[in-house]
DNA sequence: CTCCTAAAGCAAAGGTCTTTGCGTTACGCT
DNA sequence: AGCGTAACGCAAAGACCTTTGCTTTAGGAG
């Protein structure tokens, strides 16, 4: 009555690895709305099968995908200026879109968003919270109005404007010099 | 060689306003993701080859729905205290997208976003634009990135999160009194 | 090394979407 | 009212996606 013994390693693990790289290279050549299984799983040379039986749908398997690009167990920014920190943030996340296959997953996922909020921008979150430290200057909803938000926005519907100075301006609007 | 007379009226604009009910109906039912033209096809009691012929896809088709639910034309705020009209034209912004047809309408428009400005979101900038009026307190940035931006997020991502006083949180943040 | 079985592969069947050519309807102009 | 043709309906064909039962491969424990 145990749980069944996974097994991660050898084959699989290859398997998953041309398998993410397949979806990363068709997500960027034809956007994340035209990806299909049995397109990904000709790309990775491997059995459609196994994609959904993994999966069960592109929707899943592209916000599984979306999730490991931003490495949640990275180094935060924390050199005891908040506002620097707050800025040096704010400036990753904003690099990260600005990688086209970036956005298209972050479109791919908001189309099945909605019932709960996805894996990828709870991480964002808390890790905003991590550097606010404790006692926070600011709140969640603080973090989320006057910085993921817009960078968001701009993301997924404007992402030509990702300028290299919105981290600042963003920055200055919610922390007040 | 003149552009071929267009018909719009009698039964195309039948067809036209059962296949927006459908596609209404649907969304709501099922989610955007899983609204399909045969599917609007046959709850509108239409040929799907009529809806191919006109709209191509699904996607465009949910795009076509969503610009128009909130009238570009309808009467703007402009009670003369720009602070307030603000303040109610974000009221409007939020109360339509809290609306789960829309907000589901909005999800499916940002999986195909990113080429363009959707036409949809085009018409809130211009309605904000039209509310600061001349001279401009604010500027595009500071409405997008202070006001819409912070909406659409919640909207998509964290649609249990629009509640009544955002409206007024936000326009705080940008219009200090 | 051997065994057990999780995970992948294969093939066939079923389902849904999409396209296309052609006939029919009826809008809009004269 | 009559005419030309835009827009719709129909049906068949094809493409593509998804599921399912079974076989084969190979990870991991002993």
């Amino acid at each position: 009555m145990s749980a069944p013994v996974r097994r991660t390693g050898g084959r699989s693990a290859a398997v998953l690895a041309s398998i993410r790289y397949a979806v990363e290279e068709l997500v960027r050549e034809r956007g994340a709305e035209k990806v299909t299984i049995p397109l990904v799983a000709e790309r990775a040379g491997v059995n459609p099968t196994s994609v959904y039986r993994r999966w069960g749908d592109a929707a899943a398997l592209l916000n599984d995908i979306a999730t490991y690009r931003l490495d949640p167990d990275r180094e935060l920014p924390h050199s005891g200026d908040l506002r620097a920190d707050l800025i040096a943030w704010a400036r990753e996340v904003v690099e990260h879109y600005r990688k086209p296959i970036n956005a298209a997953l972050l479109r791919g996922g908001s189309a099945s968003a909605g019932e709960q909020e996805t894996e990828c921008l709870r991480n964002r979150r808390a890790e905003a919270l991590v550097i606010m430290g404790e006692p926070a200057a600011l709140d969640a909803d603080e973090i989320i109005d006057g910085i993921v938000g817009p960078i968001v926005y701009r993301a997924i519907f404007l992402p030509w404007t990702l300028d290299d100075d919105l981290p600042v301006r963003l920055v200055d609007k919610v922390l007040p010099a």
